[in-house]
DNA sequence: TTTTGTGCAAAGAGTTTGCAACTAG
DNA sequence: CTAGTTGCAAACTCTTTGCACAAAA
């Protein structure tokens, strides 16, 4: 990902968005990240970019399928980068830790109760929420 | 539902929370509800209940397990009774109309998927959207 | 140069909280 | 009587917006 998958999507190369970009490639196992998250690692690398530029490059990134939103629980929004792979989420309660699944069976589930009740299918959301076990 | 249900959870029996109990059990195909809705069904009441009370109640109200609340796209959140037959929700992105749906092949995956990963299950959330067709 | 992007501060939506008055048990 | 409840207004959190300045194409 650099700056001409920027110019693809019809945006400015910029140093914000650049910088935005390099986080949520870089964040590893961390890449799921709040505007917030996102924000205060920018200062640490001692950007000077505001938080309404992250909220508003964000947005942009997901209109361009950039990136993902999710909506867990208390009303937090992620950022994730769009993958492609349209995978689902399990969420520690307890570490608050984020673990990425996919699953054919539910993918196709939900296909077909999308169908049987009339529905062109446009998304989904499925998020698992437990306790990592001790052991 | 009635003040008995609300002894039994510790709660005392006032008129705000059997009113907003009332309308949660009363909006038939309608019963799902933001807490703004629930405020102004009540005002249509004539009742002079506080938006305050109404999410103060609605979430004492989770918290006994009378009440589910969920969160949908857009950081929505929607409050319905808790029928305890835990299901899930399809909702039309043109009117924003919610049918519930229980599947049971989902159910199993879900609990397969969180034991896989060495998690006590502690609950799910699964959102599918899409379009009513037209027909 | 023209268009698009940015930082800042202010505004907005949704929700929670402090507090004095009130009410169910 | 007394612990729990309420309405109101103020506070809070997260997110968006207006606007003058700055940077990309």
């Amino acid at each position: 990902m650099s700056g001409a998958e920027l110019k693809k999507v019809g945006l400015k190369v910029t140093l914000p968005r650049l910088k935005i970009l390099e986080i949520l490639e870089g964040a590893g196992d961390q890449h799921h990240l709040t505007a917030e998250d996102v924000y205060k690692m920018l200062l640490e690398q001692g950007e000077e970019v505001g938080l309404a530029t992250v909220y508003r490059v964000l947005t942009q990134f997901e209109q361009a399928g950039i990136v993902r939103r999710l909506n867990f629980e208390n009303n937090i929004s992620i950022f994730e980068l769009d993958t492609g792979d349209n995978h689902d989420h399990l969420v520690c309660v307890k570490t608050g830790h984020v673990k990425e699944f996919v699953d054919p069976v539910i993918e196709e589930r939900i296909r077909e109760i999308a169908k049987e009740n009339g529905y062109s299918l446009s998304g989904h959301s499925l998020v698992i929420y437990g306790a990592l076990d001790a052991h």
